[in-house]
DNA sequence: GTCTGGGATGCTATGTTATAGCATCGAACG
DNA sequence: CGTTCGATGCTATAACATAGCATCCCAGAC
């Protein structure tokens, strides 16, 4: 039996793909700080308790406009921390989604802040595949009209997925 | 160090789940022999084969009009032709939905045949949570007035993900 | 102060989904 | 016959996710 050679390692890819570069310029602290803040309210009103762990989970969903997969949140909590365990983070990120203060990124099984968590809503995605970085759509009018076409097709909806997936436009002007 | 009992299995759960009806009552045989035939049409066209393999993972995509995963459809395949490895089933996969015969299901990691296979396209579903059946909605304008609003903010769109989840007509009926 | 109940977290183990990398095989072609 | 190329076989492991029970801590009851 041959020893082969161990597969290239996904975990350590926690930075941008090359060339990639940010949607926009921006102080990316003030997102961080107002997402934040939105949660403490949020949750302040609820009675939902925002613990250490929830909240540093949060933080590192909104350490960038990319969504983040679960392991690589774990893995910087592990940095900082000791050893966490996968129920930890996936715990936090449960009570986070359902405070909808994330969302969940189905097409590329990772996590990202909501940029209006103080409407409960579901997002819609335009997600870079240079970048990574994903801008959430306002798009309830379109909704409306799916929604429209299964309820005359007999069908009650309750969740809705909607990702678009492309350039931005910072990456098209990268790499025309 | 407690021993602790095993998880329940989630891969002996090929039926459909109690209570689940399908989505109406019609002669399925014909689905697949449809979908089938026009594989065939297609790949003769096309001149990418369909070989015994694809050719029977399509068959069993299609042993439903619910999305199967990959390990399901692994687990028949194994039980016809002695063990079959992960990697042949994805490629058979890959291969079906390049040729558009599939699509994938981005929030449930699984796969379902194309009711279009003749026009390339991408598929919006209506996805029952009772039955899991999917449906294949047409929904040309909504996207374009989504890919509209994607332009104005100045992305290109290359792919589509829309997936609506609730309850089909027939579920609706049978658990009010 | 002690008891108690419930929410949050710790922890072990395992289930589930997906891919990399190389070997082998067989048909098509010259 | 030998080369080439697409398909499949095969090993190993990465990557994503959850069940089930233990422990801890705090608020409220008594």
């Amino acid at each position: 039996m041959p020893r082969r050679k161990p597969p290239a390692l996904k975990h350590p890819t926690l930075s941008p793909a090359p060339g990639a570069r940010p949607l926009r310029a921006h102080d990316h602290t003030h997102c961080v700080a107002d997402a934040l803040a939105a949660a403490e309210a949020r949750c302040g009103e609820s009675g939902a308790q925002l613990t250490p762990i929830r909240r540093r989970v949060l933080e590192l969903v909104w350490s960038s406009h990319a969504p983040i997969g679960a392991y690589d949140i774990l893995a910087r909590l592990g940095q900082e921390t000791g050893k966490v365990q996968p129920p930890t983070v996936y715990r936090a990120l449960e009570f986070l989604k359902a405070q909808g203060l994330i969302h969940r990124i189905e097409s590329r099984n990772a996590f990202i802040g909501c940029a209006q968590p103080e409407a409960a809503h579901e997002g819609q995605f335009l997600l870079c595949r240079s970048c990574g970085d994903a801008a959430e759509l306002l798009a309830d009018k379109t909704l409306a009209a799916l929604d429209r076409q299964a309820t005359a097709l007999g069908y009650t909806v309750e969740h809705r997925t909607v990702e678009l997936e492309g350039l931005c436009p910072r990456c098209q002007d990268a790499a025309p």
